[in-house]
DNA sequence: GTGTACATGTAATCCGTTACATGATTCC
DNA sequence: GGAATCATGTAACGGATTACATGTACAC
């Protein structure tokens, strides 16, 4: 029922784009994290963008689920900024291919260089279950934090790879000098759950008497 | 029109719990966390809920609209993990307050020490422009990056002040000790971003020649 | 008396995920 | 021939944000 509105409304929209001839306002961030991906001029698909995230913009910013990059293709590919790839006749395993446009590279140009700043943002269930440690049994809260560590641990590794990786190609070097963020950030948090555990064995069960229910 | 299926599908949930007696399968991390503010033994309106968040929580983990904090009241209201307080008359100042009910310690409880591992989410805009540094002009990126040190300084101090006044409570340690965790993020990121900035300096037009366009 | 902070909420919308559907190719 | 991987999508759902509506209390 307030489909129909809904309708008006994107059809408003395209009607105006189409008038005016302007992009909409602000694309999302990952729309243009899409075309990022793309500048660097080769010609990708859906499934080549998803595992080149994976394997490192996911570190810091992003890990879409498959289905959202083909949506975003759509998008862009609606907009112009992107176009699909006529590889002769629909063989090559069923791939589509897409790349960037002269209208695709100015926009992801003008946003990198012109985008307000934007806040860093950090979701760390861990330490939100530490915030909750009155809540919790000590020693699970301590197995925890282990089990954050060695995932983290995990992780940093992968990302040593994708670095080395990155730093041995002449293009990539930015795409490494980010990698390399990420891993001080990586290797602040495992500190930072060492620091943690060895203040847990200080207290290991600090007083808090004045709860209404008994723990454990 | 699919209102009416997304209406019966929620009807049938509503029957289940009822028949059940039991909660629905996993509340959103966001109804723990407003459970677990709650948990400190006071009580608390939706307002009073958001700024506590903002002033701490919101380091690590969340930093809800308002809007949300009262929805996810309503819910868990509905639920009984909350309960509104009755405070003689509508008077004081129109505030609504609230408490938390057995059902919901219960709840947050047994959600802390059994919730799977998560994983920690990043997202930092700042690292992805780098990433894609090659689309932007160097002295921009720098300022960029600049400025980010600028802003992360100044939540660093806030966050500082807010360790001092959990650290100075004997009943908040856990957060105390969650806020450490954090600070210690923030600096990592500082030093990284310090680190960047050095880099770009050594190359400060990095060698890229198989552009399409050139850049400027 | 006017503006600012306090305080609570509803409606519409958006982004992203999950679940689902489908089919080609490769490896064993 | 059967499983795993590659590959592309659609539909439904859910969480969270934004914009909006409303009203009180207090400071100046």
């Amino acid at each position: 029922m307030d489909m129909t509105i809904r309708y008006i409304h994107q059809l408003c929209q395209e009607v105006d784009r189409l008038a005016f001839g302007d992009m909409p306002d602000e694309l999302p961030a990952t729309a243009y994290t899409v075309l990022g991906l793309l500048s660097f001029d080769r010609e990708l698909s859906g499934y080549d963008i998803k595992k080149w995230a994976d394997a490192s913009i996911r570190y810091f910013w992003w890990a879409p689920a498959v289905s959202n990059v083909y949506r975003e293709l759509q998008r862009l590919e609606g907009l112009g900024l992107v176009e699909a790839v006529d590889h002769g006749g629909p063989s090559a395993r069923n791939r589509k291919l897409f790349r960037i446009t002269g209208a695709g590279r100015q926009a992801v140009e003008r946003w990198n260089r012109t985008a307000p700043l934007g806040a860093l943002v950090l979701k760390h269930p861990v330490v939100l279950r530490l915030w909750l440690g009155d809540l919790a049994d000590p020693a699970e809260l301590r197995a925890l934090i282990e089990e954050h560590a060695v995932a983290t641990r995990r992780m940093l590794k992968e990302i040593r790879e994708s670095v080395d990786h990155a730093a041995s190609q002449e293009a990539m070097q930015y795409p490494a000098a980010a990698l390399a963020w990420a891993t001080a950030l990586y290797e602040a948090d495992l500190a930072a759950a060492a620091a943690a555990l060895a203040q847990l064995d200080v207290k290991p069960s600090p007083p808090r008497p004045k709860r209404s229910r008994p723990r454990r």
